[in-house]
DNA sequence: TATTTTTGGTCAAGTTCAGTCCAAATAATT
DNA sequence: AATTATTTGGACTGAACTTGACCAAAAATA
């Protein structure tokens, strides 16, 4: 399982596209691009899709992927995080069960 | 099910606590208090510590609504939460797993 | 009505974050 | 080996967000 930051890297190494030309094409710095494929930064979900796009993948993996790295970022350090992962989902359940109702 | 605000603010009601009186004891003002009741503004991990001691609840589960409640607002918009939070399960899983591994 | 409690809004300081720019390091090519 | 292309690291900037104090208005209570 390859984080976001992985996939991105495999994705244009595959390619075998430089920073350079994919960074462009998000418009923004090279070295942005780096961090980001290195988890130093992170990526928008505008970027994300953006990126789908370019490589003509799964937009929704994509995202799925993206959206699970920043939930585990910020429980990392905590040893509660499979507790709270587990509460979230039922909060998450009810919460669109009951999305009209509200 | 409820939200850490929610909580909070029954904790304090059940004790006929004024915001005045737990606000002071948490070093803040009271609307401060007030809006992380409401949900308005968020407690840090410490706040949540303090409140567990002042009402002597148990931490540990005032913490895990604390973190479910923060996943929860990160992820409330996206229609992926639920399969963002699936495998954020795993990659915690794998984490913790290979933690001395890695 | 007077007092207490709660809420809402504004402001300032501190922090975080995305991004640029450029130089250094590394890798690839000739 | 020298040159060129690619990648990385760091300093800096500006914008956005966060946390809190403070105070006044509103609501509840006595």
């Amino acid at each position: 399982m390859l984080s976001i930051g992985e996939q991105i890297r495999k994705l244009r190494e595959d390619q075998g596209l430089p920073l350079r030309k994919v960074a462009a094409e998000l418009d923004i710095d090279q070295s942005i691009l780096s961090k980001i494929e290195r988890g130093e930064r992170k990526a928008s979900k505008e970027q994300i899709i953006q990126i789908a796009r370019i490589f003509d993948v799964n937009e929704r993996e994509l995202l799925i992927n993206y959206l699970s790295d920043r939930v585990v970022y910020d429980l990392k350090d905590e040893d509660l995080a499979t507790d709270a992962l587990k509460v979230a989902e039922r909060k998450i359940r009810d919460m669109t069960k009951n999305r009209n109702a509200k």
